[in-house]
Formats: structure tokens, C-alpha cells, sequence
DNA sequence: TAAAAATTATTGATATATCAATGGTTTATT
DNA sequence: AATAAACCATTGATATATCAATAATTTTTA
């Protein structure tokens, strides 16, 4: 394998392990038939803490494209996990907020996903995640 | 923001390193209009480092389905990028090649990737790209 | 205050991600 | 050799990614 073969390019290797790693999740999500997707886990997350939302904050949060966010609310919302709430004196956005089910929803998933990301760390020393932590930190500003 | 949360979580750095890097060099690979998404790129790249290729191998290389590559082949095909020769006895798969446009084209951009490449480690001493990789690695293990 | 500029969510179009199903083909088994 | 099993590429269906355009609304500027 040469050099600048792109097995050897670290940005292909950051790739590469987002989606193993997702891939791990999905397969999780699929075998305990929760429904969803693993980019529809992320939005109720990010829900979930800092709710009320609009979802142009849900885009840049979740580094998606509003049109994106659009479509996968409204998946989310006849799933009956979120719901759009009119603002008062703002007729632009909406507060973006989980339904009951939908808290329930996450509460009762949220040990599994902690489960996958001690997995994701097992075996790192608490110094090589501080490092990979601090690395990709600069490697997100290089690039941005 | 509290511990758990999601920008916390080593594996959403992992994501969005990956995603901002993409849309660096998609934003670079639209301003010198060079018509190809960074998939088609990727995909270009890994047929001139092992041609001739099957389909199969292109999707296990590159981490995509099957179906996703057969989609875009034929986009890459009416671009005269690559091509599908036929296997002397074998009707089952295809040598994926570059044609000469497709060379020419991997020839020419190179320069500009590698500069990308460049760009995403300035700054990062050679130790912490090897640590980054090693990590790297590990969690990819951890996830398989 | 009125006009201009910026913002937000949505929709359309095209590309990609994934699973399931299919059809044709090759390899393994008996 | 005939059957079964495995394999490869493709297509359909649904979800996501992105850009461009739009409509409605809000904010800024003149």
C-alpha cells in the first residue's frame, strides 16, 4: 500500500470510524426494534437538553441542514416524540419540544447508548481521550 | 452544558470532525467547479490506486453499500469518469477502470487534495497523528 | 414609519445510505 | 452432472445531505 494511498489519509480514518461506529448503533437500534434511526436518536437528544429549540438551533447543533431538520421532525412528529409549539409574537419558528412519549422515549433508551459509548472507549486511557478529544478539536478548526 | 451531553461524547467529535472536513473540501471542489461530489471523489481515488476493481471491492473499501456504489458508477459513467469492462469469463462482475478522462482528472486534482490533507494537520505534531491513528483504530475494533 | 435586508421554515431536485428483494451467475456439495 | 448454496450487481422504497428557491415573517436601515 503506498504512502498516499487512502487507507493512510487520517481524515479517511475519522470517516471510517464515525461509521463503524454508527453502524454499531443502528444495528443495536434494529435489533431492539426501537424505530428510529440513529440521526433521529440525535435530534431527540439534542432535544432533550435543551429544549425548547427552533430548528434552525437543531441544525447548527446537529451540524444538519434545516431542510434536513424539516423533514426529520416531521418523522419524529407522526411518530408522536416531538412536537412543533407555536412561539407567541413570533409566527417564524417554532419551539421544537419532546411530546410525553417522547421523554419516555429517551429515558428509557439512554442507558444502551451509554453502554456504546463506554464500548467506543474501551481500552483508552483517560490521556488518549483527552488527546482525541484535543486533536479533532484542531483538526475541526484547520478545516472550518 | 452537562456531562452526558452530547457534545460531550467523544463519537459526535468523531462525527462532526468528519462532517466539517467534507464540507470544506465539497465547498472547495464547487468553487473550481469541478462537478463531482467528495463520494464520487473517494470512489475515483480508491478505482486509480487498485484498478481494475470489482463493485464489491469498491464497497467494502470505501464503507458503502453496494447499492449505493452501483448509483454512483453510473453517475461517474455518463461523466466519461470511469467505465465497466466486461470480466472474460465472469458475467458476474465488472472490472471498474478510470478512462483517460478519469486519470486526467484524478491527475490533475490531486495536488488540490493533498493540499486539503495538508491542512487538516497543521499544527499536529507527528506523535499526535500517530496517537490519532492508533486511537482511531481502536475504537474501529471496538466497534466491529 | 416605510423600505430594505436578514431570518426561518418549507419544498423541489439531485445525490447518498441502507435494507430487502430480485435475477443472473458462479461455486460447493452430493 | 445435478442440486444447493453463495455471490454479485441491480432496483425499489424510505431516510438523509445539500443547494436553490420561495413565502412568510422579523429586524435593520434610511
Amino acid at each position: 500500500m503506498k504512502n498516499q494511498d487512502i487507507e493512510n489519509v487520517i481524515l479517511f480514518q475519522i470517516d471510517k470510524t464515525s461509521k463503524i461506529s454508527k453502524q454499531y448503533s443502528q444495528r443495536e437500534f434494529d435489533q431492539k426494534k426501537l424505530g428510529i434511526t440513529i440521526e433521529q436518536w440525535i435530534l431527540l437528544k439534542i432535544i432533550e437538553e435543551t429544549q425548547p429549540i427552533s430548528q434552525r438551533e437543531l441544525a447548527d447543533k446537529s451540524l444538519r441542514d434545516p431542510a434536513s431538520i424539516t423533514r426529520t421532525l416531521d418523522i419524529l412528529e407522526k411518530k408522536q416524540l416531538i412536537q412543533r409549539k407555536p412561539i407567541p409574537n413570533n409566527r417564524r419558528q417554532y419551539h421544537i419540544e419532546l411530546t410525553i412519549q417522547g421523554n419516555t422515549f429517551v429515558k428509557n433508551n439512554m442507558e444502551m447508548i451509554k453502554a456504546h459509548r463506554r464500548k467506543s472507549i474501551e481500552g483508552l486511557s483517560s490521556e488518549e481521550i483527552e488527546s482525541l478529544r484535543t486533536i479533532l478539536l484542531k483538526i475541526q478548526k484547520n478545516m472550518s
